[in-house]
DNA sequence: CTGGCGGTGGCACCGAGTGCCGCTTAGCGT
DNA sequence: ACGCTAAGCGGCACTCGGTGCCACCGCCAG
């Protein structure tokens, strides 16, 4: 977040959703990529370590913003404060969601996009983990920690994955998406 | 399960794991595992989609099992019925723990592995997702369905990667592990 | 003017995965 | 026993993602 990325990266992506979306992610080379961003297939890997991080490469921003949100919540349930960490950083402006929704399509339909967001997410179980052990007085490494931040961003990807499917779906929309799925998480399963 | 994969099969994975456990995954190339199978390598390729799957390949024969076993639990409790659908599934002999657990190992600290596993898992978590929606006489696509498919196979995958990390548990302890992190998705997380 | 220095991108290389095709071999009918 | 067919095998060549190396260009400092 500290600089934004340079305005090249910046147009490289845009372009690069562009050929995604009209030909397809499989179907796109990053020679083409390169191309069509002015720009040496050497230099492109300078700016995307990989072709999958061009559709993913804000996710992890994320990772930061979620850690300080989940630090700046009190209270010792880590549900709420789950909740209101992940209220907080998703809240996108109208004119972001259609690049949102695209990203999501991009990731829900290519599988090796959906392999590649959730090892990105494996830092946000555990940074999940650590804080709801430290909010119940647990060791981290405890069971129930563990549990409790993957299903967090389980419950999290269905929120996307159920938002996305909705085509008119907006901002507010989320929201309450986020609200039912953490409902669901704080009381549990069992019976209706 | 249903007819024993070719001896070949069988061997080339044995090999497979023996040079992934010696060398590396990523060190280990597709030559490899082709030559010190005995075979070429254009074969290899027909045993195995890919390099991933010689180590991912069994656990999809669980799907099937997962699905038969959801189908035959009675009751309208999702998690009993998951938990116990996991037990049953997850019933290993003794003399295949080791096994077992070189292959946690690996899925654990190859990243590509780790993708490529939960990409197997979305079949699991929709599966699990139905299931439940079955038994509380809700919309399979219900967010609250959803979300739970997701957070069951987070909690397997959470109880999975603890077992993992005691290095003498035996198959009893992946038991108390299971009944442990369904008893959490069924209380929920709210408070203690 | 000159000597670094960071960004660039060409080139060559590696490894995974695929299509094609010729070969072996096992199985079959006659 | 003989030949034919079909399936599995595997070599070859190719594509594409990703990386190391290096030469080049522009910039600022001395």
């Amino acid at each position: 977040m500290a600089t934004t990325r340079s305005a090249r990266a910046q147009r490289l992506e845009n372009v690069a959703l562009e050929l995604f979306a009209s030909q397809g992610f499989d179907e796109t080379t990053v020679d083409e990529l390169a191309v069509a961003g002015g720009v040496g297939r050497r230099t492109f890997f300078r700016y995307f370590p990989t072709k999958l991080d061009v559709v993913l490469g804000e996710l992890d921003d994320g990772l930061a913003a979620l850690v300080a949100a989940l630090a700046g919540e009190r209270g010792d349930d880590p549900v709420a404060a789950a909740r209101a960490a992940f209220l907080a950083i998703n809240h996108y402006a109208a004119a972001e969601l259609p690049a949102l929704r695209r990203r999501l399509g991009l990731i829900e339909d290519v599988p090796e996009l959906a392999a590649r967001a959730t090892v990105r997410y494996r830092d946000w179980e555990s940074a999940l983990a650590t804080d709801a052990a430290r909010r119940w007085g647990e060791d981290p490494a405890s069971l129930r920690a563990q549990v409790f931040g993957r299903a967090v961003v389980a419950a999290m990807r269905a929120v996307f994955s159920a938002w996305h499917a909705r085509p008119e779906a907006d901002a507010d929309a989320l929201g309450a998406l986020v609200d039912e799925a953490f409902d669901a998480l704080s009381r549990g399963f069992a019976s209706p």
